[in-house]
DNA sequence: TTCACCATGTAAGTTGTTACATGATTCC
DNA sequence: GGAATCATGTAACAACTTACATGGTGAA
């Protein structure tokens, strides 16, 4: 459901296409609210009947023609609610955590490669992230320049501010992953130093035999 | 697809029916990956449909009965390759950094609240985390054992290590959030001294007149 | 005229959520 | 006999993924 509130967000900087709307996810929401253009245009168009959304289809070239999404005082009000109600913390759910856990029946190397994976990805993330972060510091990055446009200057700094935080905390957390992926590759060298591999010799834990021992249960 | 390699996880310690593949949700794999019943029941039926599981109807009282769930060797096979297989990793989508990013449409009190609530949720996983690394360390916890009573002991080493491991990382991980919130709820504090609080006068974009603006668009 | 980009999707499938349904067993 | 818990789901819906579809515009 924050996919609706990404839009909207998106479009409390001035009114946009559905393009414009498509592409600003690749380089200011979507950093912290991916979503596929398939999604995009169907949900704008839900928000539309709902409410929240006006659209104007405006011509383009000879033919062609777009259409420009605007917020509507109702979008706002629901754009406010949400953002003042706090929401229910999903579960745990960490594909490395997992292969992590039961790495005894995989290749040690297998691990390694993927936290250099880890690494790699979490450090262009932050590389990223911290080109924003200068970026909005100085007010130059370009998405925020089109929202400050529409807004009294004393509000600047506070637009700007928020938007900061959140990148900080995208950073500290992928921060927090590559730290740890460096010491688990220590952590994961030392166990195989000291217990050896033997993930060729772990098979299935033959069931018929176990079943009987289970009987009881 | 995680969902089937989580089940798969936790039936390489021993032949288990549904209901204790359910609880060990609870108490040890989901942590790291969340299912209800309503997901597992279901994906252990087709995991044995495709040949990774074998099933045994075992009588249970006078009229019931339940099904014993084991591995079969394709499904080792399957799960070591999904171990060293790197994954794709999923794009961002952080809901309370979306809202932070925008909280100059909201009341600011609303993100203290919402950041409290992070600090609060964060700390619980820690203090649950870091006590069922102590329990694996100590080699007392209870699924730890389960499955230790089944392996040699010169792996146990091993298979408690990769565990700690990896829910040090869970650790790690929320305690970088709880960091970041507290810096958060200051620099919030901070924003709001010196921009003030000027939610109530922000309304929606005048769509009509900015619709006019952009018809070059 | 071709190529990058503008513009807007559909369709099919998978995964996950929420709420509910049903009956047996064991222990007090 | 009643409560907790064992046991196994279904049904409806919402969200997300992946692949594909279609056509216009603008500049070299």
């Amino acid at each position: 459901m924050s996919l609706r509130y990404a839009l909207l967000a998106i479009l409390t900087a001035r009114p946009k296409t559905g393009y414009d709307v498509s592409k600003g996810f690749h380089s200011s929401v979507g950093h912290v609210w991916h979503a596929p253009d398939s999604q995009v245009y169907p949900e704008l168009r839900r928000m539309e009947q709902d409410g929240l959304l006006e659209s104007k289809d405006i011509p383009w070239g000879t033919r062609g023609k777009k259409k420009l999404y605007s917020v509507t005082e109702a979008g706002i009000t629901d754009f406010r609610t949400w953002l003042e109600t706090p929401f229910d913390y999903s579960l745990t759910r960490d594909p490395l955590a997992l292969k992590t856990a039961y790495m005894e029946w995989g290749n040690p190397q297998g691990l390694l490669t993927q936290l250099d994976e880890h690494i790699a990805f979490h450090q262009s993330l932050i590389t990223q992230w911290s080109a924003t972060i200068a970026g909005l510091e100085a007010q130059t990055d370009e998405i925020l320049r089109d929202r400050l446009g529409a807004s009294e200057e004393r509000e600047w700094g506070l637009i700007a501010g928020y938007k900061i935080l959140a990148y900080k905390g995208l950073v500290a957390r992928a921060t927090a992953e590559v730290k740890w992926a460096k010491e688990a590759k220590k952590e994961s060298a030392k166990l195989e130093e000291r217990f050896g591999s033997n993930i060729s010799t772990r098979t299935a834990t033959a069931p018929l035999r176990s079943i009987d021992e289970h009987e009881e249960g």
